[in-house]
DNA sequence: GCCAACGTTGGC
DNA sequence: GCCAACGTTGGC
C-alpha cells in the first residue's frame, strides 16, 4: 500500500464535499507528471492525504482511499466544462482519473508548519514552485503529518 | 491582486 | 530540438 497527498481548491471541491459525497471521482488533472503517477503507481487501497490550496487555511485536511484504479476521465470531452481538452481523442483518452472515498477529517496540518518540519523538507510540496497537483508521501512522511495533527 | 515559478506551445 | 512567449498554479 502506498501513500499520497492530493491537492485541490476547497471553494472547488473541499473535504466536506467528500465527506458529503463518500465516494468521488477525481477529474481534472492535466498535468502529465500527475497523470503518470495515476496510471502506473495509484493502486486500490492505497492512502491519500486531502490538501486544501490557494484558501485561507492552506494545509492538509483530512484522508482519503483509493477505490477505483485508473479510467478515463470523461470531463475532457464536455466542450462546456472546465476540463475539456479539445485535442484528446476518444479512442485513445489523454486524461485519465480515479476514484477516492472520504476516510475522515484531520486537524489541520498547515503547510507553514509542514515548511518548518525538517522530517518533511524533501516533500515537494515544500520545495518552492513546486505545482504538482499529486505527489507520493513516504511512510516516515504520513507519520510525521498524522504525529503533527496531536490526534494520534 | 501580485508575482515567481513552472509547464506547454509553436515558430524557426 | 531550441527557446521565447504565454498561460497557469498557488502562496502570500
Amino acid at each position: 500500500m502506498a501513500y499520497w497527498l492530493f491537492k485541490t481548491e476547497p471553494d472547488t471541491f473541499s473535504i466536506d464535499t467528500l465527506k458529503q459525497q463518500k465516494v468521488s471521482c477525481w477529474e481534472g488533472v492535466r498535468n502529465y507528471q500527475a497523470r503518470n503517477m495515476m496510471r502506473d503507481d495509484i493502486k486500490l487501497g492505497d492512502q491519500v492525504l486531502i490538501y486544501h490550496s490557494s484558501c485561507k487555511d492552506v494545509g492538509v485536511v483530512g484522508i482519503a482511499e483509493v477505490v477505483r484504479e485508473a479510467y478515463p476521465d470523461h470531463f475532457q470531452f464536455d466542450p462546456e466544462g472546465p476540463y475539456f481538452d479539445p485535442k484528446s481523442d476518444p479512442d485513445n483518452p489523454r486524461w485519465i482519473m480515479v476514484d477516492i472515498e472520504y476516510r475522515r477529517h484531520l486537524r489541520l496540518v498547515s503547510l507553514k508548519r509542514m515548511k518548518a518540519n525538517p522530517a518533511l523538507a524533501e516533500m515537494p510540496l515544500v520545495k518552492r514552485g513546486n505545482r504538482l497537483s499529486i505527489m507520493p508521501v513516504t511512510e516516515a512522511q504520513w507519520q510525521e503529518i498524522l504525529q503533527m495533527t496531536g490526534q494520534f
